[in-house]
DNA sequence: TTGTATGCGTTATCAT
DNA sequence: ATGATAACGCATACAA
């Protein structure tokens, strides 16, 4: 049977000092001698005693935790998630601790009901935003906490004039220097898979990236090169047959995400098509899978370690009050098979 | 500017009763009358209250929340987590919300600083441990924490005279039943990719439902034919690889993870050997990707769902200070092209 | 059914 | 540098 918890003050008992003393040393305060210290520190340890965080958050009215929002009801896989936001959750989990906070993960049926109350019952103290691609819905609802100054950031599109505060990749750009490597390789008629709506800036800001790209080099913008899809195999290989039912020649393709990527690689290969020879394939995300696909799929790289490392670093400072400056993660384009440039 | 928070006296205040009243209507409790009900309901509403959790655990001593500690160095893939247990995690989280305890999720470094103290220090009311394949260094650690009563439950084997209490398929009749349908399909010269050392515990399951697959079949069982590996498509083709080299031949291959099958067939196929014709390839776990790959894979399916969920209902069990009774979750075999059974 | 009083285990503000 | 004391916001035992 376990023996009942130590106190703070059972430790103030054994090290002969006071309770607050105790706290005092624990919490490395300069104002206590070198000497109480290791007398505290050693009841400590043989008691084997750890801080209630409970008392303490009560006590100092801040948790040491942040809590992690993921959406979980794209429109697109209702079961699994986009792999892209299981290596944010793995980056930030890390970050989290690497700062000294606990995270707490949940996953937000969105339609439903919208936990977002973490902060007010002093669960955390403050959150991130995940997955949230479809803008329409969520945007009123980040308003509304952004009104009444919850601490919070969310991983997604950075537009301008947005409520509450934002970070993501460079998606326009990300997008340009894909389709400018698929112009260098000789390619001319490129199509592009992925729902280009306002509803989901991500998208349409890849989609900015390349058209600016085509034009650029003076090349022509056909719409009926253009596809919806959202983010999963499905939609990716529905696309790609769409495209192809269309009778509209096209040497590339360039999708909006590595799940889309692959699923047209998979429907063009089944309409036994030749990747890359006959059409080149770029994706979006370099998820881990992407390095693995037959042929292993060009992409463009989001950097998820810094992104983690980046949302917990300036969720913290504005949980300090600091303030917060826009910007861009940068991408990097991964050259591999499926564009045709090497192998 | 955001107001002061509310707190239950604001709230009693408001409503007209004493603070212990709104307490108690707050949580339903059937000592009070359907009319203050509704007038502190009113009241809360009107305030935006929410319960400080601190406040509440503190008095409780519980605190409504699970820990989940997934480990984070595996001795294969440094950098990314096992789609499996990213798939586990899924379903706990979800699991967890379901019963309404929030999860912590965080990510051990096994080999330096092992935090466990979740319990300790009133952070959760019981731990959930996930991905500690190794077992070695592990299982001490587990029986210390049983010692302690904490309250805790690890996905993974499940064996006679363990500390703690363990959950996890059964690995060995998945095993055996995927090894006799590969006997069934006509091969006779069946390999083992995976360890099968002890310190594996669930690999050395799946090893043994092969062996007695074999054994029940007549079939010889030839040591030549088992390469260890871990959970990595590296060290799956890199199995392959040796397998190969050994020239030894084998019809089929049997591989104790996806990850490792999916290595596995990368190698054969950049041998140029033909899946499944020239060589049957069946997996374990059924991860997402196993049913994208080319040739589409064969595996024995963990339901990861009803292991979450198992996993939480029972150490809410635990919690409550309820028994806990061994069992194994059924694996369900899923039959695709890299078997040979069907197209 | 409701109200009163107390304490959960800290941290922070006074003193000394 | 240390000790006494007062909150933090809630839930519970007890009284009414």
């Amino acid at each position: 049977v376990k023996s009942r918890r130590a106190t703070s003050f059972d430790i103030a008992e054994l090290a002969g000092v006071s309770q607050s003393t105790v706290s005092r040393a624990l919490r490395n305060s300069l104002l206590v001698s070198e000497d109480t210290r290791r007398k505290v520190r050693a009841a400590a340890q043989q008691l084997n005693y750890k801080v209630d965080v409970n008392a303490r958050n009560l006590r100092a009215q801040r948790t040491n935790t942040l809590a992690l929002l993921l959406c979980a009801d794209n429109e697109a896989s209702e079961s699994q998630i986009n792999p892209f936001f299981l290596s944010m959750l793995g980056s930030i989990t890390k970050a989290s601790a690497h700062h000294g906070y606990d995270l707490l993960v949940s996953f937000q049926h969105f339609s439903n009901d919208w936990r977002a109350d973490y902060e007010d019952s002093k669960r955390a103290d403050g959150l991130i935003f995940l997955g949230y691609g479809d803008y329409t819905g969520y945007i009123s609802k980040i308003a509304r906490l952004a009104e009444q100054g919850a601490h919070f950031i969310t991983w997604g599109p950075v537009l301008k004039g947005q409520p509450g505060h934002f970070l993501g990749s460079d998606n326009r750009a990300g997008a340009r220097g894909a389709v400018e490597h698929l112009i260098s390789l000789g390619r001319t008629r490129i199509a592009f898979l992925g729902t280009k709506s306002d509803a989901f800036p991500e998208f349409k800001e890849r989609h900015l990236g390349y058209c600016e790209a085509l034009q650029a080099a003076g090349l022509l913008l056909d719409p009926a090169l253009q596809v919806d899809a959202f983010t999963s195999q499905e939609h990716g290989a529905r696309a790609a047959r769409q495209l192809l039912a269309r009778n509209r020649p096209f040497d590339a393709l360039f999708a909006a995400s590595d799940l889309i990527a692959m699923g047209a690689l998979r429907a063009l290969q089944e309409a036994a098509i030749e990747i890359p020879q006959d059409i080149a394939v770029v994706g979006f995300d370099d998820i881990e899978e992407a390095s693995r696909s037959m042929p292993a799929l060009t992409t463009v790289r989001q950097d998820t370690k810094l992104a983690g490392e980046q949302l917990v670093v300036r969720l913290l400072a504005l949980i300090r009050g600091e303030g917060f400056e826009a910007s861009l993660i940068p991408t990097q384009l991964k050259i591999r098979k499926s564009c045709g440039a090497c192998g």
